[in-house]
DNA sequence: CTGATATCAGTAGGACTGATATCA
DNA sequence: CTGATATCAGTCTTACTGATATCA
């Protein structure tokens, strides 16, 4: 459902005011279908930009992950770590890209046991092109400010602190 | 990935540290990976309260949506539409709901070409135990207050607005 | 031995495309 | 005829469970 519905009213409200009448007002619900649904305009918007370049959003956010390691390479288990990912879906991600080209394995020299998932430069270049048309279209988010963006950062930091994400010092 | 990760450091807030070395300050990229993440931490919370009642999220809204209608029953292409999901889907929603017996189809006797989904009193019975679920966990958002929760709604009802979903004129 | 790393097989859910029968 | 309603077949992506080979 990425196409507009252009729906006369808002069927959260709608879906809020019965919800009230029943079990009482519950900000929560309403919250909580909003998320779901924002979720989901972003994501199929962002899967659209990046469909010129066969890449979904996780494995753009994998290929990124590698520029940012100075040798371009990181255990597979890192990227999960880091992209807050299963294991498994880790394992499937880089066995895509590197059908793809973008992305090549090699034995972790550090670790017996592990597995390197090193960016081609192929992979630097579509992430390059990506990037460019991500920004461009300022990730599906245009029609907030950069305050309301860090306001949304700052207020689901605190929902991922809750989930135990990581641990909140600073 | 439903498990903490409980990592020492915010892995958006690095990423986002990488990211600007590299590409400038990009708070709607902070903003939409805080999204992504927060969804699935919801959905997996969501989708564990409800898994006793063999629900998804998905299918929950579903059968709350009937309950909200008087006669209990509803075309499939109307709840496509409340609940922002595809044709498809919504067939599929309805298939595995009534294979529970929480559901029935009819044939809509105003329209030849439809069909309604009609709540069974099964149906209604686990919309009520899975409800109280909900509201005693709070969807999953119990460390925000309501004014925080509605502030969340509002942002994402201009998001929503932006994309289509429904026509703002109040 | 244990614990961690990654893979594999298989399951499940959801979003979608394209085609089709039915009927307004 | 056209346009809408729902279904069906099939694809794609992701998330997950459980088992396994390998090695620290």
């Amino acid at each position: 459902m990425g196409n507009p519905l252009n729906l006369p009213f808002d069927p959260i409200e709608r879906a809020h005011d019965n919800w009230a009448a029943r079990w009482g007002k519950s900000p929560a619900m309403a919250a909580v279908t909003s998320i779901m649904r924002a979720q989901q305009l972003l994501l199929g918007q962002l899967d659209a930009v990046l469909k010129p370049y066969e890449l979904t959003f996780a494995r753009y956010e994998a290929l990124v992950l590698l520029t940012f390691s100075s040798t371009g390479a990181l255990p597979l288990g890192k990227i999960g770590e880091r992209l807050m990912v299963h294991p498994t879906s880790v394992t499937n991600t880089i066995d895509r890209l590197e059908r793809q080209g973008f992305v090549r394995r090699r034995p972790n020299p550090r670790d017996g046991r592990g597995t390197l998932a090193e960016i081609t430069d192929a992979g630097r270049e579509v992430v390059e092109r990506a990037t460019r048309d991500l920004l461009d279209m300022e990730f599906g988010l245009g029609c907030y400010s950069d305050e309301e963006l860090w306001e949304i950062y700052t207020v689901f930091r605190k929902l991922r602190v809750n989930y135990g994400d990581f641990r909140a010092e600073s």
